[in-house]
DNA sequence: ATTAGCACTCTATAAATGAGAGTGCTAATC
DNA sequence: GATTAGCACTCTCATTTATAGAGTGCTAAT
């Protein structure tokens, strides 16, 4: 039963005070305490007495008979309900500079250090494990593609799109094809499908193919061919992770046991990946808490991911881990406005 | 005194097996071990009065009094010499399945992926950490280069280089310059320039741009201006590192304090560069072994690292670090041969 | 309804104990 | 003269025991 919902106001105000200190300080809170940061308003009797009730409505527990209490996820999951009604409510104030991150980020243009700048800056600003998760390239705009002869049968094909993203693929033609020959067959193709995203592409290629006037034409077929050879490599859905450091320094990561089955955990991305697949979003966001998660090695962590936009077309997400001890507030509203930061970046590039 | 020149071969034999049974179990061997692994050819109370002798040589020591023995560093230095002597004798084994290794690496253009795949290979090859340090950008040789308008006065630099490196900047034009100018710009800076390293390029821009002639051309003065602007961004030197998890693994660094000291450290990428440069080289390998190691965070470890080579031009860096009690055979030998395997890649790469 | 008081519980830390591994030395053996 | 058996000695590590301290829950007083 969900009795959480009805707390006095008295016991919301005790449960916020237990919580955010167990949160800075992760040792059980006695009723002492919380009397004194309450300047002494109630007795440590009286206290105990509510951490009682707290405790039998299942948001609070307590570790052996002589400590404090402690949340329990279903205290987690309460204090990020509470959150996120106040994030929709109040004007999120700016927790970051995002002037500077913005200008930072916007200068880089090359995917890969983009994203794992990005993860670098969260897990910065978080202090706790960032996270980036590519979009699909597919879903790109293409706005421009060249072909540079590497020798011999080596080609390579730059892709830069719309939102001024740069990725290259190599392609290994049939015959050996000249530069000059190349750029002829780039504007050729860039005519063609400038501002169609790459699975668009695809299906235009298939079409241009199976026109029988094609098969006539050797510029056109060769350059078809190049194009489709380029577009067709298989993508892997990449993620980006930084800040190890910070995981490292949180207590319940001491024991390097767990330290060890976690980063196991985290370092094979395509966990990771399933983890994000395997959750709804509840207003844009996911904020998967402890053991609400399904990977047993995961059970000590929460996970809190917002999804960007290119375009309004592909989405990646960005998100936090951190110990289900988290600063969720704080994180919350970070992750937030990185991800609308994401988008903003990606429309401004054009 | 370096008494450790005039080894007995019978001291030679209990060193090297004591040495390499500590490097797999991290425990301090005893007599009686010893005198197993050597099928009783000597008593326990014989091995300890030699071992005694080789405590004396300095190469050996004990934790404590009822301890096994251990290897001394130099010990370790020794073991290395003479591993060195052994590698530049014996024709070098393939310890890796180099074709598929390298079929692999060839595949991949983009200078950042490539790198952080060496590194993630490296560190699994040698189950500890993986280092790849990249080569400075400056000494490459252009291809090709290319220019992609992104909108407004924003405008980006693709370059190739002749062994295939993709890389790209971002400049800021004066002027709104359209794609077809960007083009005609882009054949013009190519007839330039190809063939030059980056620094080439400089001093030839430098050149172009003190004749007087050029100041009358409005179409030369812009393009050499944009390529003046795309070459002149500050280059960082990136290192790229795999592995974390392996060093986890290893029980030197058990201890949460030791693996933070150590990480501080090693994702502090200013600190490892400079280790490097302050090293000498011999016959080509810096082998650095624990408190040879000015840095005290790396106290500890050990660092094996080799050059590579682009077209006989830039240098790089390979390596592997683990703990000072490192399988240093296995680990130079991969090392090594990843480095070989690195510059020929580069060298095929056209 | 709140609070003071007190017995009770459990942990964490330090001190005490004992088994085990390995040495160094001496005297016997090959 | 080199090798080895024998034994006292040293030091660690795991286990046990004792103790102080923090915090609770309950009862009775306010």
């Amino acid at each position: 039963m969900d009795d959480s919902r009805i707390l006095s106001e008295r016991e919301m105000i005790i449960f916020l005070t237990l919580i955010t200190h167990y949160i800075h300080n992760s040792e059980p809170v006695g009723s002492r305490t919380i009397s004194k940061k309450m300047d002494n308003e109630l007795s440590p009797a009286t206290i105990r007495n509510i951490m009682a009730d707290l405790e039998e409505k299942g948001i609070l527990t307590h570790p052996h008979t002589s400590a404090g209490r402690i949340p329990t996820e279903k205290g987690y999951r309460f204090l990020v309900n509470h959150i996120m009604e106040c994030l929709s409510m109040e004007r999120t104030e700016n927790l970051i500079s995002q002037k500077q991150i913005e200008s930072l980020l916007i200068q880089i243009r090359e995917k890969t250090a983009m994203l794992s700048k990005i993860s670098s800056i969260l897990s910065d600003l978080s202090r706790y494990l960032g996270i980036v998760m590519a979009p699909k390239v597919s879903q790109l705009t293409l706005k421009h593609i060249d072909f540079v002869h590497l020798g011999g049968h080596l080609c390579l094909a730059i892709f830069v799109s719309q939102s001024g993203l740069v990725f290259n693929r190599m392609i290994n033609t049939k015959d050996v094809i000249p530069q000059e020959h190349l750029d002829k067959m780039a504007r050729y193709v860039n005519h063609q499908f400038e501002g169609l995203s790459l699975s668009e592409i695809k299906d235009k290629i298939f079409k241009i193919m199976s026109n029988e006037k094609t098969l006539y034409d050797q510029f056109i077929h060769q350059s078809i061919q190049i194009s489709k050879d380029a577009i067709d490599q298989e993508e892997v859905c990449d993620v980006y992770i930084d800040g190890r450091l910070n995981i490292m320094e949180q207590p319940e990561f001491a024991n390097p046991q767990k330290m060890r089955s976690f980063f196991d955990t985290v370092e094979e991305k395509g966990r990771l990946i399933k983890i994000m697949d395997q959750y709804p979003e509840e207003n844009g966001v996911k904020v998967i808490i402890g053991s609400e998660n399904l990977d047993p090695h995961m059970r000590d962590c929460s996970l809190v991911m917002y999804p960007y936009q290119i375009r309004s077309r592909v989405r990646g997400m960005v998100g936090v881990i951190g110990p289900t001890r988290m600063r969720y507030k704080e994180v919350i509203y970070t992750v937030n406005q990185m991800a609308t930061m994401i988008t903003r970046i990606f429309q401004k590039m054009q």
